[in-house]
DNA sequence: GAGTTTGAAACT
DNA sequence: CAGTTTCAAACTC
């Protein structure tokens, strides 16, 4: 089964189709959303967020023993415990898969299990996240047997809970309304299997082979998978369901290194975020759902029908049984290869303010298309909020469910390595190889893993067996010392946890895009950027090239040769930002409000507090083109930091974007601010520009709703949204995710903000005022305004027409909006980011410069 | 496996 | 904020 499972082809999987026909509610199928996120395969299963952790969990002994010695990263468990685990995991499937059935029949949500499972699967998501630790691992070997019983009796109790989730989010209707599932999934779901059957199955499964196939993780773990692996495989076959899932970690691990070493950081650290899961889904059923789909596509992890049950209790049972829907969870996740292969990464905005963003940097492009097309918004503002949030919480679960699905992964076939042939270096060799860097750990000597040297810290998961650390203070026992670690390295950086990597993938599935361009792994930054000196960014020295992704232009690299682009190609020549910042603001003011808003939003530099600078797309250069689109950030975590970093930081962020992403963006308001402040004029500019000669259908709406919305926001948002036009701008504020406690805007940024938008306002208005029929107009307007507003207090006012502006536009501009039109043309969403380099920073001051220059 | 190189993180 | 030191990973041999 395992081998079959193998044979899988991820990139081909149908998964993507099923994530499209999926409805972002659904969460029955919501596997696929799952995967998408999860570029992550690599975080070994150990890793716990501390956060997580710090819940207090009762684990294990063994898991403690597991824990003590640093040294005693030898696993001590036996197959027989790896088996179990697996038939957890399988049973855990099987589980999911029923309850997915069942919550399509199923109305009434039925917490309690016959078999006291329930107060299992209420167990708390985060409490999932830390059972998933190397630590929760061991104990979930021994708890399995447990879990196994204890699911079988709470398989029926999943169930029931799920369909509660659902009938409270009022997702069935989205059920409905998702386009059609492929028929894998129907015939999947068709499939599914009995509780009985199930159970039966479950009691079935035999650990040894699990053991044995360990060698093929996938096989041995859809041998496990209840009764019916029939379903399974159509699963598999559909769309990488919780099949697919199943290839995808192990595929993964074994193909993918690359992925996996992106996802590996990404994963642990979205983990990190896990805290705010729980949050999120206490406070939306729909999140739990989402959750669920997610988590639940693939495993169908229960994770969230425990939250979503809300129990309080959490038993270690529970944990067990958390374990085994994250592990189902991540197998689904890794069903996903074709994601990560693809390198697009999902931000996505936690709705416990955390930070949600967790990339997958590498492989989650497709992924994060079905991803966003899930999450298609519903038009429903709340609903919107709720899928964001839902699908924080399924990112940030899945992606632990897949560290600790690889952990485990990682820990049998080691195990079966060494028994095998007694060669602990083989199997290390074999894991880091197959794994890639997913089971990884760090090796730290002298920082005790308490330091940003630390990966395992750096991602907020623990230190587990895998790692070589010596004094390792980084584990569940040191939690408040990792805490209060962590707190003061978030004091001084509120980044520092923070992803590295964005991805400039639109997070939300705008219901315009159906551009597949998202995906570009090229569109993934890195956050700060590299500074490497030697290393040309061709080794891993390079932080960029080691997430697979291209330099920017927050990059302070010398001699950037970075395969996944370069840092030149990125950016914007800084007389294209010249030319365009000093003319463009007048014209600016129009669209690019729009753009920028969903470039700043989305585009990972933004979030930088790197000034970034303006990418512009190249000048006609063919990549150019594909590198705006795939450009498109999505809001990261990091948004509000973003913000901030703008606010603090004049330089203009690029913007990115699309028009789907303007709905998206006109809410959040990190855009805004970012826009205000950082957004530089070239983006707006070249926006103005593109919406002057290339107006799209849907940009103006989109656009200026966006662009009002952030300005809305900033500005106390009243007036915007008076704006008929900006029907959109209504919307703007329905996205959450820019909240993260983590980066809150400071009162400094608001002030800022405040300021420019009162400028801006003025600015705002008068262009609204103005006859500018053409949104585009008012969406540049306001922009530039906000911008515009000029240190001196001179306020820039934007061209009465565009038109004018264009015609009159000099040279430079005009090539500038040429340049624009080219590479927009199609992709009216694309907003081409402007970077000022270092002095190209088009902070508002710059592009008057400019102007006056010209 | 030891040593070197590299660049991020931390420190000053 | 810049420069320096420390650190651990990546790399080389």
């Amino acid at each position: 089964m395992w081998s079959k499972v193998e044979a899988l082809d991820l990139s081909e999987s149908p998964f993507s189709n099923y994530i499209s026909s999926l409805s972002p509610i659904k969460h029955d199928k919501a596997p696929h959303v799952a995967q998408g996120f999860i570029g992550l395969n690599s975080p070994p299963l150990v890793f716990t967020s501390p956060r997580i952790n710090t819940i207090g969990r009762p684990q294990s002994s063994s898991v403690e023993a597991s824990r003590n010695g640093e040294g005693d990263k030898k696993i001590t468990h036996e197959s027989c415990i790896l088996e179990r685990s697996l038939t957890e995991f399988q049973e855990g499937l099987v589980t999911d898969i029923r309850n997915e059935d069942d919550n399509k029949d199923n109305v009434s949500v039925q917490p309690s299990s016959s078999s006291g499972c329930v107060d299992e699967y209420l167990a708390d998501p985060v409490e999932s996240d830390c059972v998933n630790s190397a630590y929760a691992v061991n104990s979930n070997l021994k708890q399995s047997n447990n879990v196994l019983q204890s699911s079988v009796s709470g398989l029926a109790d999943s169930k029931n809970i799920k369909i509660g989730n659902k009938n409270n989010v009022g997702i069935e209707n989205e059920q409905g309304a998702a386009q059609g599932l492929s028929d894998e999934l129907q015939k999947f779901e068709s499939d599914t299997f009995d509780l009985s059957s199930k159970e039966k199955e479950c009691k079935n499964l035999v650990p040894q082979k699990v053991v044995e196939d360990h060698g093929n993780r996938c096989n041995g773990f859809l041998q496990h998978l209840p009764g019916s692996l029939q379903g399974i495989q159509s699963y598999e076959d559909t769309a990488e369901n919780v099949g697919g899932n199943v290839d995808v970690p192990v595929h993964s691990m074994t193909h993918d290194l690359e992925a996996n070493e992106l996802q590996r950081g990404m994963s642990r650290r979205c983990l990190q975020f896990g805290e705010a899961q729980p949050q999120a889904r206490a406070n939306s059923s729909i999140s739990t759902n989402l959750a669920d789909n997610i988590i639940s596509s693939a495993s169908l992890a229960t994770t969230s029908e425990t939250e979503g049950l809300g129990s309080s209790h959490l038993d270690s049972s529970v944990t067990s049984r958390t374990n085994q829907l994250v592990n189902l969870s991540q197998l689904a996740i890794n069903l996903i290869p074709q994601c990560y292969s693809e390198k697009s990464s999902l931000t996505v905005p936690k709705p416990s303010g955390y930070k949600s963003t967790c990339q997958s940097t590498e492989n989650m492009g497709s992924c994060s298309d079905e991803f966003e097309k899930v999450l298609a918004p519903p038009q429903d503002g709340t609903l919107e909020v709720n899928l964001c949030t839902i699908a924080d919480s399924a990112v940030s679960e899945s992606l632990s469910a897949m560290e600790s699905i690889e952990c485990k992964m990682t820990l049998n076939t080691k195990r079966k390595f060494s028994s095998e042939d007694g060669d602990s270096e083989k199997v290390k060799k074999l894991l880091n190889s197959t794994d890639g860097e997913g089971c990884k750990r760090c090796n730290c000597k002298r920082t005790k893993c308490l330091k940003l040297y630390c990966d395992c810290f750096a991602a907020g998961i623990y230190c587990a067996e895998p790692c070589s650390c010596q004094g390792c203070l980084n584990r569940p026992e040191y939690e408040d010392t990792v805490l209060e670690t962590r707190k003061q390295i978030e004091s001084r950086n509120p980044l520092a946890f923070a992803p590295k990597i964005v991805q400039p993938f639109t997070e939300f599935p705008l219901s315009n895009r159906e551009d597949g361009n998202r995906k570009t792994p090229s569109s993934a930054r890195h956050k700060r950027g590299c500074n490497c000196k030697r290393s040309m960014c061709l080794k891993k020295y390079c932080e960029c090239y080691q997430a697979n992704v291209g330099c920017s232009i927050g990059c302070r690299c010398e001699g950037c040769k970075n395969v996944y682009g370069k840092k030149e190609d990125y950016c914007v020549t800084e007389e294209m930002i010249n030319r365009s910042g000093g003319r463009l603001e007048s014209r600016v003011t129009t669209k690019p409000k729009k753009d920028v808003l969903h470039s700043e939003l989305f585009d990972p530099h933004h979030s930088t507090p790197l000034t970034p600078s303006f990418q512009c797309s190249d000048h006609g250069k063919k990549a150019s083109i594909s590198k705006l689109l795939s450009r498109r950030c999505l809001p990261s975590p990091e948004s509000d930091l973003t913000i901030l970093s703008y606010a603090k930081s004049p330089r203009s962020p690029r913007t990115s974007d699309s028009n789907d992403m303007l709905l998206e963006t006109s809410k959040e308001k990190l855009d805004i601010e970012s826009y205000c402040e950082g957004i530089g004029y070239n983006n707006a500019v070249v926006l103005a520009d593109e919406f002057h000669h290339t107006p799209l259908p849907n940009h103006p709406s989109n656009v200026i709703g966006s662009s009002l919305c952030k300005v809305r926001e900033l500005t106390n948002l009243s007036r915007f949204q008076l704006d008929p036009r900006s029907g959109s701008l209504t919307s703007g504020g329905s996205l959450r995710w820019h909240s993260s406690p983590i980066t809150p805007m400071s009162p400094l940024d608001e002030i800022k903000n405040l300021q420019g938008l009162d400028s801006a306002d003025g600015g705002l208005f008068d262009i609204l005022e103005d006859d500018m029929p053409e949104i585009l107009k008012d969406t540049s307007m306001a922009i530039k305004p906000v911008k515009a507003g000029s240190p001196n207090g001179k306020r820039v006012s934007p061209p009465h027409n565009l038109h004018q502006l264009g015609s009159s536009s000099s040279g430079p501009l005009r090539s500038g909006r040429k340049f624009i039109l080219k590479a927009v043309p199609s992709f009216p969403p694309l907003t081409p980011c402007i970077d000022s380099k270092g002095s190209g920073t088009q902070s508002k001051n710059d592009l008057q410069e400019n102007r006056s220059n010209d």
